[in-house]
DNA sequence: GTCTATAACGCGATAGAC
DNA sequence: GTCTATCGCGTTATAGAC
């Protein structure tokens, strides 16, 4: 109970923080409790960290892995991959900049699954990919290029979205997380599918 | 002189660990030189990783300006800006975890022209987009979708060939900076250009 | 311009009372 | 299971000698 919650309020701090920006006596003013209550739950600060990025790593993979094994017609089945993704980040925001965080620092974080659960979501990806008709030059795609694509165009627009500058002529979706997801999905699907596949 | 080493160094230690995780003390250490020495080239901390941001934040935007005013073929163009983009962070590759470091803090660094530059940017790639024999569908894209694209994808597949994860089926590419980034520079304009044009 | 020494404070973490 | 009090250390930053 106060577990969870304690994860809970240390994911979103972490996420708008980082790792080390967020102190353990921050976190308990947050929390409103004492510091050493957080250390009765952790361990330490660093395996804090990894509780609040191993809850998070493994978010609906079980629905997309689902989707590639649909009967689904291959266009569409990437479309709803797409989109479960994106809802997977929707209700969970602090994906976002931790992944980012994570991407900025190669190592920092975790030692254990996390490269099977990317190489997990790599190969249900391919098989969506591989039932579309694809042209001929992106038959031997190396498919971490199509991942990356995906996920670096959501992040990005997204943090483009989410910054206090204010862009001139860019689209504006009121910060509302949903909204933002939403809208880029349909462009990355529109995008990958158009350059993809025949016709 | 001494400040430019100075700026170098912190160019890629705040780079590596992030702006928190470095200490004054530990570049100081890696510069060998005294702690208060630094402190007589730069105000704070703070002002120090301004001037890092700042100097990479105009990188060869000229040269981006000068292709969009060139007189090259439309798609050439495309390609020409792209491997521009690609080849500032080949020579400069602190601006990828750097720039993700500020993605995900959303606001954290700089108060100053960031988003004229970011906009200018945009404004210079649209120019590029438009003169290209767009499909009806796309002809009134938000064109930071097509900037987020380019960018989160170079970010996003950089880092997972620099992860010390060991992806299986990645293409190996020696964690070699510009083997990577021409790599993925051809992908991006192929899939953007296949997307986004008629034929 | 570069150094030594140190101030003032916050950090992660823990011992021990309740 | 939560608290107070504290330890030892590292932090940003500066005063003052050279």
């Amino acid at each position: 109970m106060i577990k969870e919650h304690i994860l809970d309020i240390a994911t979103s701090e972490f996420a708008i923080l980082g790792y080390s920006a967020l102190s353990m006596n921050n976190l308990a003013k947050k929390l409103e409790i004492n510091k050493a209550t957080i250390y009765y739950h952790f361990k330490d600060k660093k395996s804090l960290y990894n509780e609040v990025i191993l809850s998070l790593i493994q978010l609906n993979k079980d629905e997309r892995e689902a989707i590639a094994n649909s009967t689904l017609e291959p266009k569409e089945k990437f479309r709803q991959y797409i989109k479960s993704l994106i809802n997977t980040m929707g209700d969970n925001p602090n994906i976002i900049p931790l992944t980012l965080r994570e991407m900025a620092g190669f190592d920092i974080g975790i030692e254990s699954n996390i490269s099977n659960n990317i190489e997990n979501d790599i190969i249900c990806m391919k098989k969506i990919v591989l039932e579309l008709n694809l042209k001929e030059k992106y038959k031997n795609t190396d498919f971490y290029q199509i991942k990356a694509m995906i996920l670096g165009t959501i992040f990005t627009y997204y943090s483009m979205q989410k910054t206090p500058l204010e862009l001139k002529n860019i689209k504006n979706l009121d910060k509302d997380n949903k909204k933002i997801l939403n809208y880029i999905e349909e462009f990355i699907s529109n995008i990958l599918l158009d350059a993809l596949c025949k016709n």
